[in-house]
DNA sequence: ACAGGATCCTGGGGGC
DNA sequence: TGCCCCCAGGATCCTG
C-alpha cells in the first residue's frame, strides 16, 4: 500500500524518465476510474511538455510546463496503483487504466491499478491551492512542528492512531507506518490523543520522521504489489518492528506482537514496549 | 459536533 | 484438490 516513503521512490524513479519530454495522446478506459476521466483534459494536456515531477503527501504532482505554469497531472496510487514508463512494443499489464503517449509513440506512461483505488485526474493551476489547502492536506512530515501536532492532538478524543492517518493533521502516513511510528515512539495506537503529554507528543513526531527517513533509505516497503521502476522492490517490509508480526516476538523486549482493530484498520503494537499509559 | 462505520474494488490466502 | 468466502485498506460519505 504505497504510503509516503512508496510514493516518494516512485517520484524518483519517475523523474529521469519523464522530466522534459512531451505528452503527445492520452488513452484512458475502458473502464471507469475512481475519478472519472474528464474528456476536456485531453485538451489541456497533449502537446504539453512534463516539467518537474514532485510529491505531496501520497500524491504525485507532475506539473506541466507553460503555457498554464502550475497545472499539474496528479496521481494518487491508492491501494495498488502502479505508473511504468515503457516502450508501447512491451505488452500492457492487466488493469492499466490510463497511457499518456510521450515523444510521439517513443515512451508511453502507464498506470495501471487493479483494485482502483487510485486516482488520476488534470489539476487546472487554479485549483492548485485547493489541494495544498489545509483543509484537505496537511504539513509534510518534516515541516511539522511540535507545536502544530500538539495542537491538533489536544482538541480531540480520537485514538492517536486515527489521527496519525488524518491527512489533514500531516500528508503521507498510512497504516503501515502509523504502527510502526507509534512502537518507535513507544506510545500504544489506542490512546486517546488529547491525554498525550507533550514529551509524547514530541517523540511521536520524531518517531514519524526517523521511520519514514528509514524506509525512504530502503525505498519504501513490497507488500504484494508495490514495485518502483522495472520490477524493482522496496526493502523496507524487511524492518517491520509490528506491523504483520503478529503473534511474533518483539524484536525489543520478546513480548509477542498484538494485533488489533482500530481506525477501521488492522493494527499491530508490542503489549509490553507501548503500554496503555 | 465529532467519532466511528460503511463504501468502493479485486487478488490472494485461508479454511473446509 | 478445489472452491468459496473473506480480508486488505485510502479517502470520502454516512450514521448515531
Amino acid at each position: 500500500m504505497p504510503e509516503l516513503p512508496e510514493v516518494e521512490t516512485v517520484v524518483r524513479m519517475l523523474r529521469p524518465r519523464l522530466e522534459g519530454r512531451t505528452l503527445t495522446g492520452v488513452r484512458v478506459g475502458p473502464r471507469r476510474l475512481r475519478v472519472p476521466w474528464q474528456r476536456h483534459w485531453n485538451a489541456q494536456l497533449v502537446g504539453r511538455r512534463l516539467d518537474h515531477i514532485h510529491r505531496r503527501g501520497k500524491w504525485i504532482m507532475i506539473s506541466l510546463a507553460r503555457p498554464d505554469s502550475g497545472d499539474a497531472l496528479l496521481v494518487h496510487l491508492g491501494m495498488t496503483g502502479r505508473l511504468t514508463v515503457a516502450e508501447p512494443k512491451t505488452p500492457r499489464a492487466p488493469h492499466t487504466h490510463a497511457v499518456f503517449h510521450l515523444d510521439h509513440g517513443k515512451h508511453e506512461l502507464r498506470f495501471q491499478d487493479p483494485r482502483r483505488f487510485g486516482q488520476i485526474r488534470y489539476l487546472p493551476a487554479s485549483e492548485h491551492a485547493r489541494l495544498q489547502g489545509t483543509e484537505t492536506l496537511g504539513p509534510e512530515p518534516w515541516q511539522l512542528t511540535t507545536n502544530d501536532l500538539a495542537a491538533q492532538v489536544c482538541r480531540t478524543r480520537r485514538c492517536i492512531k486515527a489521527v496519525l492517518l488524518d491527512q489533514r493533521v500531516l500528508a503521507g502516513i498510512g497504516n503501515i507506518y502509523a504502527d510502526e511510528a507509534l512502537f518507535e515512539a513507544r506510545l500504544h495506537p489506542g490512546r486517546i490523543a488529547l491525554t498525550l503529554a507533550r514529551n509524547e507528543v514530541d517523540r511521536l513526531r520524531r518517531a514519524v520522521v526517523r521511520v519514514l527517513d528509514r524506509a525512504i533509505r530502503k525505498h519504501g516497503s513490497t507488500i504484494l504489489t508495490f514495485y518502483y521502476g522495472d520490477d524493482e522492490r522496496g526493502e523496507y517490509q524487511n524492518e517491520f518492528r509490528v506491523y504483520g508480526r503478529q503473534g511474533e516476538p518483539c524484536r525489543r523486549c520478546r513480548a509477542l506482537i498484538a494485533a488489533t482493530r482500530l481506525a477501521g484498520r488492522g493494527t499491530h503494537y508490542c503489549p509490553t514496549c507501548q503500554a496503555v499509559s
